[in-house]
DNA sequence: TTTAAAAGGCCTGAT
DNA sequence: ATCAGGCCTTTTAAA
């Protein structure tokens, strides 16, 4: 080997596909669309679609009418495993398999059934802890199409790329409550200058990756203690990027879904913190210990996709 | 043209 | 301690 130092990181492109994988197992399209991440785009020209994963390395993924998945990945990876490794920890492949759960869960739930048939596949990635707590803390009461907007608006005004790496909390920090008013983040923009702040100032680096290593509970307690930080806000980052699978966030579809077919009981009632614990406990009961994966193919077929496309 | 609803959370006042 | 109601911004679609 005769690698020189050099005083810029080496960006390097990495190429592959991984193989033997049905869309029962994966659905890149629907998965990428169903509202847990707010920042891929689909590439025509490149027929893929792209994104920056954790490590802010930049991805394309393609996935055709057979059962392989094509990859090209974009970064120094110098001090990282290898290319095909950070492509399916995101992935989570090999992890969870998400053709044989889906099967036990149609047969034990004729609701997830319905959705299981029309939308198999949908998976629940392992996000970059940081984007995925500011995506969560802009998606109070707003519809997913906007929830990505304002992102997008946030990522072209600290990093100056819309679709490029997330702004990182000290450049977060460095913007106005104002600033992001301006970007349309309304009431949400106050929540996110405080977090920013307190992220970047006064908690360690590494802070929110490090809740991976601590129980759901644990996770959720330090979560919430952020201004405009609930118990929903903070299982989506649990679920979407702490590694909590049987976190259940219960937004409004869920929560209506839970009226009607799990938790019958509370039909007629509102949402309060001990209504919500039932909810996540019938999932519990209902799903398993990955129960947070087939609420994501629940919430998809409530929330998205019934729209249009 | 007005109104409701959208991957909510905080504050207040009433039991 | 627990819960219902009002409020906070903006955008889109339905009435």
């Amino acid at each position: 080997m005769f690698l020189m130092e050099s005083p810029a990181p080496p960006l390097r492109t990495f190429s592959g596909s991984v193989s033997n994988l049905p869309r029962e197992e994966l659905d890149l399209s629907a998965t990428l669309r169903s509202g847990q991440l707010f920042r891929w785009v689909f590439d025509a020209e490149k027929g893929a679609w792209r994104g920056v994963i954790e490590g802010g390395y930049k991805l394309y993924l393609a996935q055709g009418d057979g059962d392989d998945l094509y990859w090209e990945l974009e970064g120094d990876l110098s001090n990282a495993p290898d290319a095909e490794t950070a492509v399916r920890r995101f992935l989570r492949i090999g992890e969870v398999d998400l053709a044989e759960r889906g099967e036990a869960w149609a047969s034990a739930d004729g609701h997830f059934a319905r959705a299981w048939a029309s939308h198999p596949g949908i998976r629940v990635l392992r996000q970059d802890p940081q984007e995925c707590f500011f995506s969560f803390l802009c998606a109070s009461v707003a519809p997913i199409a906007r929830i990505g907007s304002m992102l997008q608006a946030v990522s072209r005004e600290c990093a100056g790329d819309a679709y490029g790496a997330f702004p990182t909390p000290d450049c977060l920090a460095e913007t106005s409550e104002e600033t992001f008013r301006a970007l349309g983040l309304g009431f949400r923009a106050k929540r996110v200058a405080e977090a920013a702040r307190r992220v970047a100032s006064d908690l360690p680096p590494g802070f929110l990756a490090s809740l991976r290593s601590v129980s759901h509970d644990d996770a959720k307690r330090e979560l919430t203690t952020f201004f405009g930080v609930g118990e929903k806000i903070a299982d989506c980052v649990c679920l979407f990027a702490l590694d909590k699978d049987a976190a259940i966030p219960v937004d409004t579809h869920i929560w209506r879904m839970a009226r009607a077919w799990y938790v019958p009981e509370l039909a007629g009632t509102s949402l309060t913190a001990a209504s919500y614990a039932k909810v996540g406990q019938a999932f519990l009961d209902t799903f398993g210990d990955k129960c947070g994966w087939a609420q994501q193919t629940l919430f998809y077929r409530a929330a998205v996709g019934s729209r249009g496309t």
